[in-house]
DNA sequence: AGTGCCGGGTG
DNA sequence: CACCCGGCACT
């Protein structure tokens, strides 16, 4: 499940020589067994990226049909043509149907975006674009130098010399992820800096490779949870998100507390748009750090947790590693509300996360095991501390009628996969596919939203919700085992010792004789 | 104290 | 399994 799961979320990638450069929030995936060519191509392929040209694939599965084809058409043509048995391929018509931008966030957002954007003036990228996709998914796209053309700019960073056969790769796959994803094509005016999504991309590349001791054969495979390369924060999910809007964002303004919450998902955007702002938040253990700037939030990063000196200008992207992007509410902000009372504590997918939770997230979200989505807890802890500690102060069992729980599809359809997860939109940033990264609760839009987080040493609960609570712990916490102590909640109804008192114990039930639950009167 | 029922023992 | 009961949690 984990794995088709995996397979399910954006890829962006692009096939190099050989090496298939799958390219997820949080993880990159290289993943190709086959005989890697990759040296006879490898430098042809990216020199003329990195010179500021264009690497032009041309895939071979529609090669028949020439280059000159309308790159547009097909790439529509491709999409369909996804066999049923490729699994990239289906994982990307999944991906299209499920439109979860939470997922990739780098990636997601440049997929579907990027068909929306394509650059009609520029078939030559239009054919990038193509051919990345098809790369992403697994479609042979042997590059080839034709069409060379003016790329956009590529985040090559300065200090870092690709110094190996890896490091090519490495390179190339980040080349080319970013001209495939790099929404910056959109906007010119930021050339000067590199393209957070791309540099992402780019070091997400870059950390699955160098984490990789294997020579060519860069895969991550899906069952592989194993902690992430680097000890970097998470990125957020939800880093693809308003990506454009954030380049407006450019005023410099204070820095806004921690009482942001992610909006990892936005069910409505054109409702939330408005009041909506990006901000830069540092994932910097115990860092709550937020500003509205990216140079902000990387001037934050690289002076105050890389140590690095503030009138530098160097950057070598690393910061990026530290910050994500965020969207605030700035109508809750706005309207007086305590920062503790986000208006949609809304979740999303597995985070990629590695510093720990700054709070408990009470076993609850925890779809699965599997240690990505576990790591969902401690992004939803840090990205929004204040909708839990609503959480946990709601006690729905208590109330005399049954109170359903505001649980959104996605927790519902935890046991689907991850995706269950955390939404549907789960995904995140290097999150892949946090999946998870069910956790996640995800109230209905509005304020505070009730969600009960079940305790594991909770105790019996009142009948009205007893068959509730016993669900949620099962979708909630499937891993987590009813510690011993936890009782089936006491049912309301009368039971047979009442109805028939001790003197007509024989009209009892069995149950109730064998002072086990009783059988006549459930709750 | 009364009640409900879990967990465990016995045959 | 059926049957029983100790004991806990809760009212």
């Amino acid at each position: 499940m984990d794995s088709k799961y995996i397979l399910e979320k954006p890829l962006v990638g692009t096939r190099l020589g050989g090496a298939d450069f799958i390219c997820r929030p949080g993880r990159s995936v290289l993943r190709d067994t086959r005989v890697h060519t990759t040296e006879k191509n490898g430098p042809v392929v990216y020199k003329p990226a990195m010179d500021g040209g264009c690497v032009v694939a041309k895939s071979e599965r529609i090669s028949h049909k020439g280059n000159g084809l309308s790159p547009g058409s097909r790439i529509l043509h491709d999409v369909e043509k996804s066999g049923p048995g490729d699994q990239r391929d289906t994982g990307y018509t999944g991906i299209l149907k499920r439109a979860s931008p939470t997922h990739c966030p780098g990636i997601n957002r440049q997929l579907p975006c990027g068909f929306m954007h394509l650059d009609i003036r520029n078939p030559g990228k239009q054919a990038e674009l193509v051919n990345s996709f098809r790369a992403a998914h697994g479609l042979n796209a042997p590059l080839t130098e034709k069409q060379p053309l003016p790329s956009t700019h590529i985040p090559v960073p300065r200090n870092r010399k690709p110094s190996g056969h890896a490091d090519k790769e490495v390179m190339a796959a980040t080349v080319l992820t970013s001209l495939s994803t790099s929404p910056l094509v959109l906007n010119p005016s930021s050339a000067p800096t590199v393209p957070e999504p791309a540099s992402r991309a780019w070091k997400e590349v870059l950390s699955a490779s160098y984490s990789s001791s294997t020579s060519g054969n860069w895969s991550w495979d899906a069952s592989d949870q194993s902690v992430p390369s680097t000890p970097s924060p998470p990125l957020s999910n939800d880093t693809n998100k308003n990506f454009l809007l954030s380049s407006q964002v450019d005023d410099v303004n204070e820095d806004v507390t921690e009482s942001t919450h992610f909006m990892f998902e936005d069910p409505i955007p054109r409702k939330r748009k408005n009041s909506m702002k990006v901000m830069f938040k540092c994932l910097w253990k115990n860092c709550e750090k937020v500003l509205s700037t990216s140079s902000g939030i990387q001037r934050h990063v690289r002076t105050v947790h890389l140590g690095r000196n503030s009138d530098s200008d160097y950057s070598d992207g690393e910061e990026d590693f530290y910050y994500s992007e965020i969207e605030v509410n700035m109508d809750s902000l706005t309207e007086g509300l305590s920062s503790l009372t986000p208006t949609s504590p809304t979740t999303a997918g597995p985070p990629p996360v590695f510093p720990p939770p700054l709070t408990e997230v009470a076993h609850s979200e925890h779809i699965s095991t599997n240690e990505l989505q576990s790591h969902a807890p401690s992004l939803l802890s840090q990205s929004a501390p204040s909708a839990l500690c609503h959480i946990r102060t709601d006690h729905a069992y208590q109330a005399t009628a049954p109170v359903s729980i505001p649980v959104g599809p996605e927790l519902a359809g935890l046991g689907s996969g991850n995706g269950t997860g955390p939404g549907t939109g789960t995904g995140n940033a290097i999150t892949v596919s946090w999946q998870s990264p069910p956790l996640i609760f995800k109230g209905a839009p509005g304020p505070v939203t009730h969600v009960r987080t079940v305790s594991i040493g909770e105790k019996r609960q009142p009948a009205a919700n007893s068959h509730n609570t016993v669900k949620n712990h099962a979708l909630i916490m499937p891993a987590a085992k009813p510690t011993p102590g936890t009782r089936k909640p006491r049912g309301e109804a009368k039971k047979c010792r009442k109805v028939y008192g001790m003197e007509k114990r024989d009209m009892w039930c069995t149950a109730c004789r064998w002072k086990k639950a009783c059988q006549r009167f459930t709750d």
